[in-house]
DNA sequence: TCTAATTTTTAACGCGCGTAAAATTTTTCT
DNA sequence: AGAAAAATTTTACGCGCGTTAAAAATTAGA
């Protein structure tokens, strides 16, 4: 064994070093295993003997070898690697969903990498380009909704496995996996409903979620079902500054005072924190209590809505289960081998947090 | 040319399938050029005559080929990427810094990796390793803080280039670019005592950022030389549940009626955002108008900061120049070999964002 | 204890590309 | 046009590991 070397320090002193293992062959050797079986090991350590595997362990600790991955991925025909994509990184409520996933991947024995699109398809259509050549095991995709290329998410869907997450795509994708946007509706109509006037629904003219597009109509039909005439208050404003679109939204409505109702269904938490500060701007008094003239309810249950003024009343992801339930069925997908039999759709359905604005 | 291929399709109907190219021997006698120019192109295009250039991207984009990045990596000596480790992601701050970082590594012709410590050591630790088998050109690191493992950050600046940002960890890494804190904390101690009684400051007692540390040097300093009594404000909480932590303290201190002055400074804005939630809560109204009983500021510029009821007065980080000079460090790094003659501490000051909470 | 089944070893090839040296071609400049 | 400089081609090796097939060793089972 040469792996101990004498050298001189600046100080004069002598210090023994530990060679660093340059490859697999030599960590092999060193742990008297022969390569293959050391190979085999790291593809599945539970697919060699219980006492090999011990041995091999065993000099993992004492040598702290890792196999080169570029050397690994490059002749695996499937890589470990999983992709996650989302729209927005910078909101708060994908950061959550991503960290869940994040930690069920790696604890799979997967390595995952993060990716955002930050709201532009130029990105996006990098991002799935620049995955393809990392040769992920699969993908859980976010995509950016109304401003994805279509085809090119197609496309990528059909070279990489995919599970497609938040927002669906039609027919794209192996699985979906996301939330009930008629739960969220519903429960949030309902009980504005029972509980005083009816809500009118504010949301963006163009929203680029969706999901978006989904609650008002489940808001419409939510209202007809009731019997009640629906009022939509369409805002203006692109991009994913969704919080300052809100408040001038917010600010014209008020200033016009031309809202249908003393109750305002937003259409998300982010939109809905945006507005509820047009209200404290204007001196508007929001909640359920007397002496609030206005009630503000929302859905999403985003991180910070329970730090609003007054705090949000909302309908609340099953972040866990929608992440969960994401995580599972994109590693189903890659056990069987990249294809389900039928793309299957998941919706989770919401729960209603009651808590100050409405 | 065999790149035609007839393929029988379910349905009957034949197809014509362009072959996929297979490597870069494939691709270079496609394009009419040899590998080795063709390699030395895909490593720098400039590094080419023009005109062997111009075939190289005619041909490029005629069959759409890409190099093999494990194979590339595998035999590079440094990598072309740059790895970006911040302790939060879900904390917007971070997104957004994140957001600046990675374009500008792209734009530079780099492939930025995205990792998030989510506030836990062990992640971090686990990061770094990992990072370190990427064999990237550089990191850029912003460590977890009071929580970071020192030897394991030591030991992985040793191996690789990096640049730490945000949180400063003495002597570690071949650089530092973040905030000056005494700038954040003077501006508004001095705008507060200026336009009203000074400020108490509103703080975790086991902050886990260095730069809260900082911040309460600044203010116990900053006092002592405007002749005022500091009184520092400690609230008890870990993690990086900040809101939910100024909140609770809040609720405590109000309930208690324990403020020394009418002029509170959160040592940052996410306390900030709790404490103001809890205002709310206790019906304290918060501002600058008469008919207020409460001022409050913050540091950080907080993304929704400007969202909160009232609008939080603020220091700004000024987070273009912090992204850019990080960023732009790490390329001189990088260029110059993976150390610097001496360690660089670059700190940009903060802007007074006056609002309405102050 | 002996045989069959399982696991490991030996030996060898290939993956796709970086890289180096020498030979050749092309360009540049006087 | 001719020589020097620059770029490209040819040839060839190596990187670290996946993978395979046959041989050898170990284990399990009766």
């Amino acid at each position: 064994m040469f792996l101990l070397r004498r050298v001189c320090r600046p100080d004069g002193r002598l210090r023994l070093i530990v060679n660093k293992i340059r490859n697999m062959e030599e960590f092999a050797s060193l742990s008297g295993i022969s390569r293959p079986t050391v190979s085999k090991y790291f593809n599945d350590p539970s697919s060699v003997r219980q006492s090999t595997r011990d041995r091999i362990e065993e000099a993992l600790e004492r040598y702290d070898y890792r196999p080169n991955i570029y050397a690994m991925n490059q002749n695996r025909r499937l890589t470990k690697n999983i992709g996650i994509v989302v729209p927005y990184l910078a909101d708060p409520f994908f950061a959550e969903i991503v960290r869940v996933i994040e930690r069920r991947c790696i604890d799979a024995g997967f390595s995952p990498s993060l990716f955002s699109s930050h709201g532009e398809q130029a990105l996006e259509i990098g991002i799935l380009d620049n995955l393809r050549s990392l040769k992920p095991a699969g993908v859980l995709l976010a995509p950016l909704g109304r401003l994805s290329d279509k085809s090119a998410i197609e496309s990528f869907c059909r070279d990489v496995p995919t599970v497609l997450f938040d927002s669906n795509i039609e027919g794209m994708g192996e699985a979906f996996v996301g939330s009930d946007n008629y739960s969220f509706v519903s429960q949030t109509v309902e009980y504005l409903h029972r509980t005083g006037e009816p809500p009118c629904f504010f949301e963006m003219r163009n929203p680029a979620n969706p999901n978006a597009n989904k609650r008002r109509k489940a808001y419409l039909s939510m209202m007809e079902k009731l019997g009640l005439e629906p009022h939509i208050i369409p805002v203006e404003g692109s991009g994913w500054r969704f919080e300052e679109i809100g408040r001038l939204g917010g600010l014209k409505v008020l200033e016009a005072g031309s809202l249908p109702t003393n109750t305002v269904l937003c259409s998300n938490d982010r939109l809905a924190i945006g507005f509820l500060s047009a209200c404290y701007e204007k001196g508007v008094k929001v909640g359920r209590d007397k002496g609030c003239s206005l009630r503000v309810a929302s859905h999403d249950d985003h991180p910070f809505s329970r730090f609003t003024c007054p705090s949000l009343t909302t309908a609340a992801h099953d972040y866990t289960a929608v992440s969960d339930h994401a995580v599972e069925t994109l590693f189903r997908l890659i056990e069987s081998g990249g294809t389900l039999e039928t793309r299957q759709e998941s919706l989770f359905p919401a729960r209603l947090i009651m808590r100050d604005s409405a």
